[in-house]
DNA sequence: GCAATAGTGTCTATTAGACAATATTTC
DNA sequence: GAAATATTGTCTAATAGACACTATTGC
């Protein structure tokens, strides 16, 4: 097949962002309501065309701070900022009903802002519980809102992702301020696997991988009980034995 | 910003394949010669443009049907073909000299093919070691030729993914012909990591894994020596605990 | 017999997970 | 003191890795 530039189907790129924190022990996700059609009123995730001189990476960073007011750093956690990476790309041709539109999907890991609602942007946007956005928050699995286009299925890859990869990485850290106590990374742990783990053995595996952490020199006491020693997020990005996901 | 469908940039999508396999107990990626500007003369990763009506994983399956023959099976790795998975998306706006350009990257596992050169087509196609396309194949890692446009990222990329994949996954299985022994499965492993394993330890760790292998019944003695069990992928596709990869 | 590969058994150092015990704060 | 959280220590079952040993073929 000849490479013919001149004669190619026309597409449009988005970027849609995945914008996962940690509120209230819980796994939550930034949606927005569409203000037009199509799926007009329906939660959706934020996201936007790339611009014509910009790359992926760029486009994302560029929604992801005109949707909450976060820079982005895509490599070391060591500066205040989400993380931010590349998750998938979506480009079914019917996955928007005005035109062929291809995705790039991003996923982006915060801190917990202290906006409620985050944004300076003119739709409404919220924190919903991720659980509850996939269907697991109620009883009734069939009761749960759809998001509009294919982005449940782009919150469900990017949802996944983040709860396989801190088994593995230091990500985690990702959804910490800058300092934090091993309680509160594993409070986050917890709410991303949803599962419960022992506090003493998650306090010795976590110091005592070479390069996770590192002591900041405070402590805190703002959990109550004992003062806790503050920590940054180390060097080391992989985590090797992995933290091990309780089995389902 | 409103999502404005009638006043976007015009992209060109592409998808292009990171096609690897094994041979002769060597990792190798399919790279075809470019006969065109730009980059004319120079070996490329095989691509092509995503048609008006076709999705993305449709788009790869028929480039590497076109360029192997080889008809791609992206979940069960039960019947015979390639494994075939989206890698990563590329779209820096200068990758193309022409015009902007994104590459929806995909990454395909082949058993080691019949026929020297792959494809039917009339652009030169040849296998080449990974690590001399990536430059380690030379005491002079400066020595290596790079390939056209972004591809040696994208290929980077893609045998990155390999090489972690094969260890918590049962990928490994999609080099191998339907049938295969322990023993072939293994140099599969060594190949791909470019270590040696203990024949001892890898068989306990494969025939122990539940769903990993189911025996076929019949056995081969085409390595030589005393005759081996035959096996085919079981339908495990995720190894708990995984297959670890000696450190580097 | 010799060489080659397949497959099983055994030992040891390490580790994950359970859980006792102690430390330091607020109320 | 009671309650909460942090941190250290100890025990045990499971495991990874090293490696001895046996099995079955072709020459």
């Amino acid at each position: 097949m000849p490479y013919d530039p001149s004669a190619f189907p026309p597409f449009a790129v988005t970027v849609d962002l995945v914008v996962l924190t940690v509120r209230r022990h819980a796994l939550c996700a930034l949606v927005v309501r569409r203000g037009e059609a199509p799926y007009q009123g329906m939660w959706a995730l934020p996201g936007g065309f790339v611009r014509a001189d910009e790359d992926l990476a760029s486009a994302a960073a560029r929604e992801l701070t005109e949707e909450t007011g976060l820079r982005a750093h895509e490599q070391d956690n060591r500066t205040p900022g989400a993380h931010l990476e590349q998750l998938a790309t979506y480009g079914d041709p019917d996955r928007d009903p005005r035109m062929r539109v291809v995705s790039v999907a991003h996923l982006a890991l915060a801190p917990d802002l202290p906006s409620p609602t985050p944004g300076g942007d003119a739709r409404s946007a919220r924190w919903a519980q991720a659980d509850a956005l996939l269907g697991f928050g109620d009883s009734d699995g069939e009761s749960k809102t759809p998001l509009a286009f294919d982005h449940d299925e782009i919150l469900a890859a990017g949802v996944e992702r983040a709860r396989s990869k801190i088994e593995y990485s230091s990500l985690a850290t990702a959804f910490c301020p800058p300092e934090f106590t091993v309680g509160e990374l594993r409070r986050v742990y917890e709410a991303v696997w949803g599962v419960a783990l022992d506090p003493r053995n998650f306090h010795r595996k976590v110091t005592g991988t070479p390069g996770f952490l590192v002591p900041s020199g405070g402590t805190t006491t703002r959990q109550g009980g004992r003062p806790a020693q503050l920590f940054r997020a180390g060097g080391a990005t992989l985590l090797n034995p992995p933290m091990l996901r309780p089995e389902a």
